[in-house]
DNA sequence: TATGAATGAGGTTTCATTCAT
DNA sequence: TATGAATGAAACCTCATTCAT
């Protein structure tokens, strides 16, 4: 009722330029796909785009700081906890849960890391994930438990890759089975101090 | 010793264009990297890969066909043992050599997966990964034994991205390290049986 | 009295192009000119073109449905005459001056026939060909007075390649010469009746 | 049991190349039609082609040489006849004879005539229909005889077009009737002297 | 009598971007 | 807040042709 007649849309421009284009970023990859297309599929000229934002990178990197902030406020939060095994579980139960509301945008990079990599963005993301490295790993700890740390990360990751190639089921059942193994699994890392 | 000279050089260029391709590919992502670019890397004109390749697809999948022989064998080889734990420690064995043989192909697939998807080789790397999948997971066991499976595996080519990024310390070592926690993974989904 | 300067030229780039095309192609062949030359000739760059039209091809489709329309018209307007002498000579009349006002596009497609066959708009030039048969022979003639009625088609295409060609005299006198003797041969077909 | 064997066809590659040049000049017109195709279909290489021929162009033209000689021998006989209307009437028949045997090539022509005329053989097509022409009509003839002349002989190329398109019945038949329409349309110029 | 390997020129098309309106 | 028109660079690919073997 109020979301998609032309004069309402008004203003909303910019959001939907960032939906339609993450969408088909996700769809085709970032290079693959083309300001034309976005254009199209949105009823606006190229131009338009132009208005809104300065270059093809950068409505990605608007998408991304968007809807990355959650995965920033879980690290600063993170860093203030003291690191027990009780707050490292925690942190994979909140990532996991971020994971899933941005899971378009956490998609796209997974599956064009190579694309961000060029990308300005590249570095952050590149720092973001050792951030949550380190507030797994125990410092000193073997380089397995450090392994450990990364494999717990990854097999989020790799839940929500299963949740859109098998598509069975519930997709919240195989998430929360994803993060019941990684918690298992930064246990071994903590056990073995 | 010898292997420059243009003279020498004569009858392996079909090689040669594959060995640059993939370091490029793997280097700056697939759509990024041009036939210009590969050409002049090599001294030769575009219009000489196109004497050897039909279009630039099919120098990515002649490059991949080559690469992953030694997966589809492991994938025939583990279809005739029988399913014991010592099989499935022994299939992450070999995964992980291969992974190391293959490292920039892999890599590359790694971070160029929406590329690969659109490509005609997109449909193959599925199947081989639901393959390994299958080999190591116990039919009708839980739902979280199945992600460990996916975990393990996914585990091995996390070792090889910390391999790349921090490349501290002796790689070889890194990778023992990966086997040992995805070997450890997949005993608790087997012992849960 | 106007029309060249730079300024003055906004808004009919779509028109130039396809007037400049159809010049190209007819004085070179369609495969033979290429969008670098129309481009050129035009001032404008290749990714103009581009703009107004999806591809070459489109550029001549966009010619030929211009200036095909007054046959289309024709052949309209014939079918609800009755199949009197009277009706075929108005055709073959028509058709004449049709033939004239579009000379350049009809002098194409009678020259590139094989690249029209190959094109979309194949199809469509020998439908109307049939059509103009079929309003033309009287249904159960036999086969000479059918050929006839395609003879006389010629014939007026003739006519145009002698004023081509031989380029001599008033082109108006060589188009009626055709003109009576066409006539004359659908005379011969309709009196065999 | 004698043609097709490999080691029969020793010596005769010069002539398959020009068999198979023109099939495909035919289907697909001469700028469509790639060398690679024509050694593609016949088993060899490309630089095969450059055994036998100078270029692509001297091709065609050996093919045109072969295949055109009886209409040089037509018109040369016909150079030496008494202008009547016998010698008109003989001149349509064996033209139309000549037309059939030689069908791919002046079918060809008709639909490559932007092709060919920008190739050296162009000018030697135009001037032996000017020729033809010329043993036609009547010098000092009104305008309207002449047009007939040309109308005669595109009579008989129309014929070989129906033959084509509408491929019903005995073809033999169509030529039969596209001969004694043009025939007819002759003898109109003749009689009006 | 052919082939294998390569080239240089050029083709059509797409892209991100700009700017006057 | 957008559009219409255009550009420059570059992409993938194909072609006729050459030449040593």
């Amino acid at each position: 009722m109020s979301s998609s007649s032309p004069q309402q849309r008004r203003g909303d421009t910019r959001q939907r330029i960032q939906d339609v284009a993450l969408e088909l970023f996700a769809e085709q990859g970032y290079e693959k796909t083309s300001l034309r297309e976005i254009a199209e599929r949105l009823g606006v000229t190229k131009a338009a785009l132009y208005y809104h934002f300065k270059t093809k990178e950068e409505i990605l990197i608007s998408v991304f700081n968007d809807q990355t902030r959650p995965i920033d406020e879980l690290i600063a939060w993170a860093r203030e906890q003291p690191r027990t095994l009780e707050t490292k579980e925690e942190i994979l139960r909140r990532y996991s849960e971020t994971l899933v509301s941005g899971a378009s945008l956490y998609r796209f990079m997974q599956e064009n890391q190579a694309a961000v990599r060029e990308l300005s963005i590249g570095e952050t993301v590149k720092n973001r994930l050792f951030a949550m490295v380190e507030l797994l790993r125990t410092a000193d700890s073997p380089l397995t438990d450090q392994v450990r740390c990364v494999s717990a990360l990854f097999t989020l990751h790799a839940g929500m890759m299963f949740l859109q190639h098998v598509e069975a089921d519930d997709p919240e059942q195989t998430r929360q089975a994803a993060l019941e193994v990684a918690i298992d699994i930064i246990k071994q890392a903590h056990h073995a101090e």
